[in-house]
DNA sequence: CTGGGGAAGGGGCCC
DNA sequence: TGGGCCCCTTCCCCA
């Protein structure tokens, strides 16, 4: 036990549940695994290089590439299911070929197979995530995320809400643990590096690799008794303790629950500063994104190959989900529930969408009280029998006789003299929380204002919880 | 606690 | 290819 205290934080204990005496043999140095390892992969990427034992031929858009089946079984949850039923064929070099990634991307993902550098780049990350979907490799995809994440900087969102609170209901609110969240880092944007070798990939890979060659025998044994895999990933690919999955990532609902509860207030104060740093990093996150729709392969994923269809039809394959689109239009469209684009702002509120459409209907609704019903009794309203009130930014129809009841007419009438027409101006509202009603202010406008808004066109006046209305 | 309604968001598809 | 429409689902608020 002396050697213990000498190797210190070097030494790595195997837990194996056996006797004491026994356990005392099973020290291990972490340093001298790893340099096996990484050895042993240094040893296989020579031998793959020089051609040497290779019995997997890889056909990729007609140019050939050269690997051991161990090494591909180990890495990949596709060349496990293809190679577990050629297992009974050892002496016969196995081969597959691929249309649906370029060789390109191939080359980067063998490279990784057998090195553990992910040489990727804002031009091929989305290929390779693709490939790496396709070839089930899930520590690829993950780290594919990870670069995509640190590219567009998606926590720069996050924390666009958090300082500049535009809306109550835009993005995840507050459902995150680490609400201190650096202002600075959060604002800036990482370029991509050119080599982009996340920071445990290569002792991981390695680690994983001669982990997974290790346990060939037993797996395959296991695939060759089970039934066969189904496209999805192979859940018996490992997914490194590290590849959490990006928030951006997620799926909207499970954002949503995440932050369910807190909601963030209207339209809090921001300093210039702020309000600028946001409005870079906004734009350069839009520019990594458009980068990212540039660099969609043609197609990402064929639908139907593997359910034997006789009519596989060409589909796009979402890099970061299952979903698979008709075109590659409504795919750059899907993207942005990922990528956490917003590129349409709402000129009142300033609350931020991924559509036109959306921003429109959300404008038309909020904003400019277009429904003719009455918000309080529901009846239908015309121009002449509502009337249009306004709670803060928002605005809604109420009939006459709600109106009476709820005692708005006696607040002052939205005349909108004074109120200023640059929507600019509302990104320095001075809006404290408006969620109690000490905060509301309640405005009756005539629909002649209406007809004045809708041919602003997406401007509204800004309609201020002024003292003048307090008093 | 629950159900209804409003708003937001996403997918399919047409123009 | 983008815009737009329609439809559906999900979430949140409120009675």
């Amino acid at each position: 036990m002396a050697m213990v205290t000498e190797m210190g934080a070097n030494l790595a204990y195997r837990a194996t549940g056996e006797p004491n005496h026994l356990q005392a043999q099973r020290w291990y140095h972490t340093d001298i695994t790893a340099d096996h390892q990484s050895y042993l992969l240094k040893q296989l990427d020579n031998q793959r290089r020089q051609e040497l034992f290779c019995d997997c031929n890889v056909l990729v858009e007609g140019q050939l590439f050269k690997a051991h089946r161990n090494v591909l079984f180990g890495s990949s949850g596709y060349f496990r299911m293809l190679l577990s039923h050629g297992a009974d064929d050892n002496a016969e070099p196995v081969s597959t070929s691929f249309e649906v990634f370029s060789p390109d991307t191939f080359t980067v993902i063998l490279d990784f197979i057998y090195s553990g550098q992910l040489d990727l780049s804002s031009h091929n990350v989305i290929e390779v995530m693709s490939a790496a979907s396709y070839l089930q490799m899930n520590n690829v995809i993950s780290y594919c995320k990870d670069f995509i994440k640190s590219s567009l900087e998606i926590s720069a969102k996050e924390d666009d809400v958090r300082y500049l609170s535009l809306s109550e209901n835009s993005y995840p609110q507050g459902g995150r643990e680490d609400n201190a969240i650096d202002h600075q880092a959060a604002t800036s944007i990482s370029p991509p590096s050119a080599l982009w070798t996340h920071d445990s990939s290569r002792p991981q890979s390695s680690r994983y690799l001669v982990k997974e060659l290790d346990l060939d025998a037993a797996v395959l044994k296991q695939d060759l008794s089970s039934p066969q895999p189904s496209q999805q990933h192979s859940p018996e690919v490992e997914v490194l303790p590290d590849a959490e999955e990006p928030q951006f990532a997620r799926p909207r609902a499970e954002r949503r629950r995440k932050g369910a509860g807190k909601r963030k207030p209207y339209c809090m104060r921001s300093s210039t500063d702020e309000a600028l740093a946001i409005q870079e990093a906004r734009s350069q996150t839009a520019q990594k994104a458009d980068e990212l729709y540039a660099t969609l392969p043609t197609i990402v994923g064929v639908v139907g190959l593997f359910n034997k269809d006789p009519n596989p039809s060409m589909r796009f394959k979402c890099p970061f989900c299952t979903h698979t689109v008709k075109r590659k239009a409504d795919l750059k469209r899907h993207l942005r529930c990922h990528t956490g684009e917003r590129p349409y702002p709402c000129q009142a509120c300033n609350k931020r969408f991924t559509r036109l459409e959306h921003l429109r209907s959300h404008f038309e609704t909020i904003h400019q009280a277009r429904k003719l019903v009455c918000r309080k009794c529901k009846r239908q309203v015309t121009e002449q029998s509502g009337r249009v009130v306004c709670e803060g930014l928002r605005r809604y129809r109420m009939c006459t006789e709600c109106i009476q009841e709820t005692g708005c007419e006696d607040l002052p009438i939205d005349g909108l003299e004074g109120a200023s027409e640059e929507p600019a101006l509302l990104l320095g509202v001075d809006g404290e929380e408006e969620d109690g009603d000490t905060q509301r202010s309640w405005l009756v406008t005539d629909d002649d204002d209406l007809a004045e808004d809708s041919g602003a066109d997406l401007i509204i006046q800004e309609v201020e919880d002024s003292d003048e209305e307090l008093q």
